[in-house]
DNA sequence: CAGATTTACTTAATATTTCAAGTATATCTG
DNA sequence: CAGATATACTTGAAATATTAAGTAAATCTG
């Protein structure tokens, strides 16, 4: 990645309006943003396929209905708030519903739209095997950061996720 | 992800040692670095897929490839470099293979191993297609970032990088 | 208010990734 | 140096994710 990232490489370019390569901070950052969006789910996975049964993915879906109100949420809203199309989204909730965590609901307001609701036996699972998870992120993502270190983080990431789409910014953000 | 990561939540759990809940930066930050990993990849690929045929992880091999001498790595050490397993290194250079980007050599030294070799044609299709690459990236993550912004959050991620797998952490130092 | 468009999803087909073996070579151990 | 173990991959199958197409209900438009 380093090749064509930044510029100790490639004086010459196929177009001639040569564009700004990065720096070494820039490379670094980069090099560290893909490493982790490659292996941070991953890593944090192991623990929590080997309790719960659960990817990241499915965890955050009921996560996210955990904290809704009536435990309820329409399925494009569940789709925003956990960063997927609502396909992925259909997929994932239909192996939820079959493990009983989750059942789906006609939406009374409007007749194309579906309530994914987390049941009783999906809330307890979550408590279940919530605390160990956050063991695991905290192990992994925190406990080498200094308090400032993760606020700083935070907005920085902030402002890159901001821009990857805008729309979705809202989200971290309550 | 509110619930079952910070502490407004369930007084009681499963287990009675109570992990420590995330606090307000700390969710924030996870919440980012959720997104981020589920997000960006796709944001960056649709452009790198439309112009040159190729994921961001595929571009990634190449560059990986691109800055090794003579243009070859042993496959383990790509898998190294392109953060991946053995298997899903292999899959994608048979592809990569089929578009006569990449070939494979055998080693000299060990007979159990293979070198992947970045060929003329591959590093052309590099060249061409890396500077819109770089100013889409520059654009999603760098243009809303201070040098400051970029120097403390590599430094963090790095920190969390080290965490996920410490055996990786050289691969972004150099 | 009829036809066209948009929204909210689902589903089937395809592509990608991971998992579990399998093969071949190299190294280590008694 | 023979047998055991470890390393370096590859491959086929299973799981997961993306894409494209389809359905049905709501809304918009003339």
């Amino acid at each position: 990645m380093s090749a064509f990232l930044d510029e100790a490489v490639s004086p010459e370019s196929a177009m001639d309006d040569e564009p700004r390569w990065l720096d070494a901070d820039e490379r670094r950052l980069w090099l560290r943003l893909v490493g982790l969006t490659t292996l941070l789910p991953g890593a944090l996975e192991v623990q929590l396929k080997r309790d719960a049964g659960l990817s990241l993915f499915e965890y955050h879906v009921l996560a996210m209905l955990s904290e809704a109100d009536g435990h309820a949420r329409l399925m494009s809203d569940l789709a925003f708030w956990s960063n997927s199309s609502l396909s992925r989204l259909s997929h994932v909730v239909k192996r939820l519903e079959s493990q009983g965590w989750v059942r789906r609901e006609a939406c009374l307001e409007d007749g194309r739209a579906t309530n994914a609701v987390l049941t009783a036996k999906g809330a307890a699972h979550l408590e279940q095997h919530a605390p160990a998870h956050v063991d695991e992120v905290r192990r992994i993502v925190f406990d080498g950061l200094s308090p400032d270190e993760v606020r700083t983080a935070g907005e920085v990431l902030g402002k890159i996720f901001e821009r990857v789409d805008p729309a979705r910014l809202r989200q971290t953000e309550s």
